[in-house]
DNA sequence: GACATCTGACAGGGACGTCTGTCAGTTTTG
DNA sequence: CAAAACTGACAGACGTCCCTGTCAGATGTC
């Protein structure tokens, strides 16, 4: 009856790692299992029971990390998108060549996170809109994705590209139509090979974001 | 106990009707409530059970024109689809200007049949990804009016555009990004006016086929 | 070593949708 | 007018998933 006022408490220890670190390796299990799940089965089978099991967790842990299903569809895709706008924006960062260079280099991080990981790479380009909550999160992302094009964009080409809600819009057309592009690529329905896809998206991109001469 | 052999009796009139007009006319009526279903609940509340209340008919007529729910969802998108290709290449065949100015009357037209009836706009730019059977019968509409679109540019452009494979992976570029584009504007989350979306559509189209100069 | 916490397995209620079947009433044909 | 076809309303079985709750066993702390 009476309950041990411990709100605050830490938790204790298991297995050596605190309760904290508990949940969250947990919540990371579920994640990427449920990323297996949605790049493979789709969404329509990516069930509460379905991620569970491939998490080797039960339902309990799952509502210690997440409202519902559609809570952890929105983190998967999440998790998918923060990956690969941090491989790309490191390519940037790495490499020293031309502005084009540097566009391919992002690309090519991108369309490598996706292909050597078929899983994410449907999650991204297929079932990212397969549900409402997903559609809600994905709008909201390739809104996201746009400003960073744009931005990066600006200052690779400097006076060539446009700034401002204009690139913004061309942007957004360039990364839901590349998106598009890269999910064929990865279905096998687009006879390239990985440099002319990472090369045709690099010069749309100058296409679509600088200034016409 | 005797069936009668009616395999090919044309059935009897009905309300002045054959019944294959009443058939016909049940199914429009059933595609005509999928649409409006789809565009505003969406997918999951696009239900076979709503989609007879709305058309006024009972479940036994949903089964005398569809397999099931995905076949009423696949056909709203297909009848969606159809309409908008038809008033674009209507426009076209209508316009006697530039090159430009013929663009702009397919996309206007396009832009016009989405933004005066929100449903179907929404079931073309939102809802057609929002299921697996639709989104198989999505990604084959983006590859067919990416045909369109490159054919069409090709015989309007003449020189100045691409023609053969990779005129095609452009298109489904400019189809796919201009597609969420339109969606976002449809949505109020894009600040221009119709003009501006369809001058930027043609901008984008004549930057993403076009040779470059 | 006793007790509290954590973990995993599983059962079952509740809600929703699909799909089949029945039945009474209406319209047409012979 | 009678028989046959058509129509509309509705009940209910069936399956699936979400979500809660219980219980035994494992792992900690005191």
């Amino acid at each position: 009856m009476v309950q041990p006022d411990q709100q605050d408490q830490p938790g204790r220890s298991y297995g050596g790692r605190s309760k904290a670190e508990r949940a969250a390796e947990r919540r990371e299990r579920l994640v990427a299992a449920t990323i297996t799940l949605l790049g493979t089965l789709g969404e329509a089978r990516t069930t509460m029971t379905a991620v569970c099991a491939e998490a080797g967790l039960t339902e309990r842990y799952f509502y210690e990390s997440f409202r519902g299903r559609d809570e952890a569809l929105t983190a998967a895709l999440g998790a998918v998108s923060t990956e690969i706008a941090d491989a790309a924006l490191a390519a940037v960062r790495a490499s020293d060549g031309s502005p084009q260079d540097r566009v391919r280099a992002a690309l090519g991080a991108v369309v490598d996170v996706l292909s050597t990981t078929p899983a994410k790479g449907r999650v991204l380009t297929r079932e990212s809109s397969a549900n409402a909550a997903l559609r809600e999160r994905r709008q909201a992302l390739v809104g996201w994705f746009a400003d960073v094009v744009a931005t990066q964009s600006s200052s690779l080409f400097g006076d060539q590209a446009w700034s401002g809600a204009r690139a913004g819009h061309h942007a957004m057309v360039f990364v839901a139509g590349y998106a598009e592009l890269v999910g064929s690529w990865l279905d096998g329905d687009v006879a390239l090979d990985r440099d002319q896809v990472v090369d045709l998206g690099a010069d749309l991109l100058a296409a679509v974001v600088r200034r016409p001469t």
